[in-house]
Order: structure tokens, then sequence, then C-alpha cells
DNA sequence: TTTT
DNA sequence: TTTT
């Protein structure tokens, strides 16, 4: 069935990379995306958005973003289900998307995200994130 | 900024309708949204996103759907904070809805959901849903 | 950069297949979308819009659908430049799917479009429509 | 039925305004939307996409775009059928838009379209674009 | 036909 | 030009 999501927002967080056991590479990153004004309200609400990027998009957005950025993003809406450590079911929603892509520049003299310098050749480690433990079909952030 | 979502769906179960104390109607239900079949999972996945319409579409909605219509969903993606019974802050989210459109037909016989039944004249009464107290700015769902 | 169409609506022809020398199938049909009804025009304005898919998708089209039916439509909206028959310059619009979606059922006794009967096996044969003689980036309908 | 179309693009000429007879403004501008670079094609290809754009925001977009400026523009696709000057039956398709976002800053410099330029007051001349003769069903660009 |  |  039809599921289909497209945002405009900025990075309220440098985005964290990991790796499934099996080496597949999956970004996470939150961002900040403005209500329509509604003048009854007084002041500007925002929704916070998780966004999971996988494979070479994840890399790619680990490499180039940081907090502050303003990204377009396009995926679908995802509903994890959880016990919460009282046995609480919770659920969890963060968008998974296929495509991010960049609106606008790095800041002068913005570096990049720590741990994803390049080497003296200009290229970047792979992989430079952490390897954790968990399924291909979960979320890790 | 952008925040824009269609989803393609069956309820899994009725719409509940309430009242703000100024009187606006504001409706709530799930829908089940079947994801992309992955072959390599074995098994179908599943999305159950909530949804949240207001005014008269709300009542609309109350008066029409019932546990397993498939409805196309349009509208934006909100995620809010609260803090649950042991001060953790939680997130919740949902799809607040500019427009549902429905898909199929009322099965052969089926009734509309408890409480909405017509009078004589084929007229719903309004409201017809519980009056409850929260801010319009919030989602009672 | 973005460029995402959804739409829902009526097939007003049965979907057309070819294929391309190299062996690519290539489905068209025309959907009826209805705009959302405008108190101030009297009647129902509605959108008559070419779909374009593409390979296995466009047999499973081509097989499966026919005039009257309702899908969703996921793709992109691909605008090309040709000149007319006196050489003005003219654009043809068309929305080029990723994904079409059947949201209703075949009516009773209904028959697939002529030319794509299955075999007594109950396979249809493939390729079953006309190989034409263009581009794999042109579209042909 | 469902019709919403999202794009990013930058403009291609500057917007032009008009009015209808009965006051209400519309404007127009083009938009040049990349296709996904596909790699057997040698060469990026393009969508330029026809904006049309009514009331308050047909004058925001005036006053403030300009070619080469980028912009998120969500909206619904309109097919419509004219006659050309042979009789023949033909079809342009528009994207009549809900929102246009800006999604950079103007250049260094920049200055407004001519003949939007504000006075003393620094407030911008209103209707300040050229009233045409055309019913407002019609798109006049 | 835009832009980086 | 579709359909309910």
């Amino acid at each position: 069935m039809l599921n289909r999501i497209i945002l405009i927002g900025r990075l309220v967080r440098d985005p964290e990379l990991r790796y499934t056991p099996s080496g597949t590479a999956v970004a996470g990153f939150t961002i900040a995306v403005d209500r329509p004004y509604a003048a009854r309200q007084g002041e500007r609400q925002t929704d916070f958005i998780d966004i999971v990027v996988w494979q070479k998009q994840a890399e790619v957005c680990h490499r180039n973003l940081t907090k502050g950025r303003l990204v377009a993003v396009e995926g679908r809406l995802q509903v994890r289900s959880y016990e919460d450590n009282q046995g609480i079911r919770r659920k969890a929603a963060e968008v998974v998307a296929d495509t991010v892509r960049f609106l606008d520049r790095p800041r002068e003299g913005e570096k990049a995200p720590e741990g994803a310098a390049p080497n003296q050749e200009g290229e970047f480690p792979e992989p430079f994130g952490q390897v954790v433990d968990f399924s291909e079909d979960d979320i890790p952030f």
C-alpha cells in the first residue's frame, strides 16, 4: 500500500552512523520541520522528526551533513512497536528515507562531523562508523 | 517547511469522535499500511499509523468509516513530546489529515458505528460524540 | 531535484503495450482525476492525465487493467518538447509511474484487454505487445 | 480524487503577474527540475515545468522570485485541452501551486523583477501587474 | 531554458 | 474521455 512522505527541514544534531553485523551502513538524524504558522497559537510550532537512511546514502549523509543543514527527505513513515522497561507497549515512529537532498551549502570553514575526517588522499575511511549488534530489520537510533 | 504524507491503508478500528470544549470535532483512527514486500524477510510487514482528523471531516469519517474500510489519507506528520508516568520524555507520532478519501464501499448490511445512527429524517445528530476536556492544540487519542 | 506526484483516478481507456527494439516493455494509459469540487464553477472538472509505465509493471498493467478501473499512481512528472508538423515547438506532459496500485476489483465477467489472453496453461504470452521503433528514452504514446 | 505533486527546482525565467477582470492575481513561471542521473544516457536530463500560482501568493512570488532562484512547489497537476490554430486538439499541462517555498536567498545586489519596485514607504503597489481578459478558470500563461 |  |  502507498506510504510516501516528503519533508524539508534542518538537522538539529549531526548524523550518527552505525553498521549492522553484516556490514550494512545505517545513519540516523533528526530534522526540525516548522508547522505552517497558525496565528491563533501565537508561537511557531515545530515537529522534530527522526530520519533513518540505509546503505551508501547513510555514509554520504554522515560525511556531508551537520547540525543546521537544510535537507529535503523523501521516504516512508515507519512505526515500530516495543516494550519499555516497565513492560508497557510503546510506539516509535521514524521516516525511512529513500533519498536525502542537500539544499544549502556548508558554512565557511565548517568541518565534517567528528570521526569522518578524510585521509591525506582526500578519501574518507570506510567503514568509519561503529559496528553495533542489531538485526538489519531494526533501526538502531 | 514542507511536510506532506500520503497513505493508503485499511482501518483497524472504528473511528472515535470527540469534541473540544469549544465544540471542535476531532476524530481518531488507525490504519494498517503494508510495507512493500521484502523477500528477504519472509513475512509481510505492516505499519499501524494513527490518523487524526478535525472539524467537518472528523464527523464525516466517524459516520461513514468502520474497521476494514480502505482509505487514502493526505496530511502532515506530527510528533508530540510528552512525559510518561515515570517522568520519562516520550514521543508520539500521528498523521493530521487534511483529506480522507473513501476507496471502497461499506459491505452489504454494514451499519454505521455505534452512537452514529441517523434519526428518522435520515439526519445524523450533531454533535453525537463525547465532549472531552483538552486544548484544541492537543490530540486526544 | 525532487519530482514526485501521486494520483488516484480511473482509466478512461485500456492500456496499450509496446516494446522497444531492445525488448523493454512500456505501457501507456490515461486516467481521469476529478478536481476538488468548486461550488463556484457549477460542474465537476476533471484532469485527464497520461501515464507511462516501464518494464515488468508495464506488462502487469496491460494484463490486469481495463477502462474504468481505479488505480493509485506514484511517479514523476515528465515534460517532453517536440515540434509539430508546422515546426511549432510544443510540449507533452505525462507521469512516468514507479508504481501502479490496483484499488478495486475487475467487474464480474470482465475479460482482459484484447490480445492479452492467457494460454491454456494460464500463462500470458510474452512479449504479446507490438514492437515499435523508438529509443528507450522516448515515450511512444 | 487525489492529485498531489511536489517539486524542487530553479526558475528559468522571472515570474509574470497578471490579474483577472475581477481582480484576482495570478502568477506564472517555469522551473527546471533535474531528473535523477541515469548513467546510461550520458548527459543530465531536465524537465521544464510550468507553475501557476493564484491570489496573495502570486504577488509574493512576483515580488520576491527571479530567474535562478531555488523553490519547492506543492500543488496539483492540471491538464487543459485546447485547439491550436489548425483546429488540432492539444493538451497543456501545468502545476497549480498551493504553496511555493523559497529555498535560497537572492544573490547580493539582486533587484526585484522590473515593475515590482516598492514605493518610498517600502510598500509594493498593488495591483502592479497587467489586467488581462480571461476567465478565472483559465490559466493565462 | 536554470543552477552548483 | 472514467466512475460511483
